[in-house]
DNA sequence: CCTTGCAGTGCAAACGTTTGCATGCGAGCA
DNA sequence: TGCTCGCATGCAAACGTTTGCACTGCAAGG
């Protein structure tokens, strides 16, 4: 069990010195002599003393930790998302809160509110709120939204529309006419990105575009779509995640279409534990980039509201497409 | 931005009383008066008070936080868990810090030093300390091992020894004569528990047992192995757990096996985000009731050493095996 | 030699709670 | 009526830090 740690009057006492020097031994060593502050550490070291984070927490307000909320753990896209996180956190010397909302509107603010007070801010990312609650929520907290593209904000958003113009654009080189686009969640910033994108890119290239959406993001859902797909006469389809994309590759090719041969296939996210055969063309999101920027906005002295920072993520071609 | 919030001592000039009356109208509303206690929630609520977790952690020396350690959390195996123990904690009323090593025992050793004196006991999942170290840690630190049978501590198990039985039994009575298991990384607990049940089951039902390894772990290499697999002869295959399973299904699927008409195939944790095609047979593993008996063990009031809990996961017949 | 300034350290207050002890008050009982 | 008892609440200390201010002594400058 946990026996009575060392503080620092312990500290000091055994130097016979004031635990304020002690205190600055660690925060300020600069206005101290050396050689105090080698004493301090050695004793510090010997005594097992590691400073109390809820006694600093109390006196300097600052918590050493910040909060991660997702909707769903168990979508590969956030894992990475709490990777990213983590290590960013890390760096900084911070600690990590998660939790899970469930895409549940009441456990989001729920969480917002349990986090908020114990955390030097928060990162809701995929917010399932009404933007005039988000505002409401970012004008008393310190909060970050990630994909939630919300004026009056601090945001930041993995964007994938370039590389998918640049997705869409290759496929046309390689002869596709008629797209499909299986979209996800509609409430989903993403899903609202991508198939603008879509949208912009046909019309520009002169392609065709048929739209169809998974709106719950599964394979299972996905994978029935496939009919549908076949059924529009697509010879491309751009899908919302990398789930997604899955399942229609697996719809296809029980229907024995022949990927990319016959049908060309681009997801999204790049965030599968697994490999698909043939392996996915996809994008790969700047998860690292953009938590190290949400991040920043978190632990920046002056917070401003409504900035809107986007990182692009980069086409990855693999095997479900020609060329 | 974050304004002053209130205190306690807000609430209680608010309504003209002391401190510490508001305090045990939040912590022991029994010794007040009914109306009083009214009182000081309408004006708590009133004035946004919030309880400041850092000051009762100093005075009480309660966090009102876990930890949770894992390896790995791409691996989906981990949300799962992640998601377990932050329900688990919710309920009790806990938040939940979350780091990951990424099986470096030198990272898994500070996170649990970092994690230790800001909470209320640490789960550590799959560690990869050696036993001498994990006691040591564990005679100074709360803390509970997963998947980690190293006598001395405390630790849950998520057990898949009898389902494996079962479904290997399973795989005899429909016609299986020669096993192929195809197991994880080597230091895994898992991994022990799940050959010496393939072992065991194979010699009481007089099959055989040919033996592979994928000590990555990985999609990719299990997909590699198909051909060993197939080399062997066997008619049934145990795979560490799904995703080396779904490897596995794949190569065999793209050499043009019939599964599971020509080969039967097993896997384990039932934790993949996708559904694979046929659908996995495998086993199921009790996230939720292993963690909550490790949650249990960390808010117990006295700790005894030496705690070994096994929760035992159950046979999920699908699509891969016959019958 | 006296003043000034600065580097190094100590003192004590403050952060927001919780809790043991003290106090006051009304009810019950003799 | 007087005494005891228990309930509801107040008082103040304590948790372990950090930090503004005060103090000391020494070096430098006049």
């Amino acid at each position: 069990m946990t026996v009575a740690r060392a503080s620092v009057v312990d500290v000091a006492r055994a130097l016979g010195i004031a635990p304020s020097t002690v205190s600055r031994a660690f925060n300020h060593p600069d206005r101290l002599r050396p050689e105090t502050v080698a004493a301090v550490q050695e004793a510090a070291e010997r005594l097992g003393y590691v400073p109390n984070r809820h006694a600093r927490a109390l006196i300097t307000g600052r918590t050493g930790a910040i909060g991660l909320i997702v909707p769903d753990i168990t979508n590969p896209f956030f894992p990475k998302l709490v990777r990213a996180a983590q290590r960013s956190a890390e760096q900084r010397g911070l600690s990590m809160f998660v939790a899970e909302t469930g895409y549940d509107p009441e456990k989001e603010r729920r969480q917002i509110a349990t986090m908020a007070p114990q955390t030097e801010g928060v990162i809701v990312a995929s917010s399932r709120l009404p933007d005039d609650e988000l505002r409401l929520i970012a004008q008393r907290t310190r909060v970050v939204f990630i994909n939630n593209d919300t004026p009056g904000l601090s945001r930041v958003l993995l964007s994938s529309g370039s590389a998918l113009r640049e997705g869409i654009g290759h496929l046309a080189a390689q002869g596709a006419r008629r797209l499909c686009y299986v979209g996800g969640p509609a409430r989903s910033w993403s899903e609202g990105e991508r198939r603008g994108a879509v949208r912009e890119s046909a019309a520009a290239l002169g392609l065709e575009a048929h739209y169809l959406r998974d709106e719950s993001g599964t394979y299972a859902e996905a994978r029935a779509l496939a009919k549908s797909v076949l059924a529009s006469g697509a010879d491309a389809v751009i899908a919302f995640d990398d789930v997604v994309a899955h399942g229609v590759l697996d719809g296809l090719l029980v229907a024995h279409v022949r990927v990319p041969e016959k049908m060309s296939l681009l997801g999204c996210d790049d965030a599968l534990p697994i490999q698909t055969h043939p392996r996915m063309s996809t994008i790969r999101l700047p998860f690292t980039e953009g938590v190290r920027a949400a991040m920043a906005l978190i632990v920046a002295d002056e917070v401003e509201a409504d900035t809107r920072i986007e990182v692009a993520g980069v086409l990855e071609l693999r095997e479900t497409t020609r060329g």
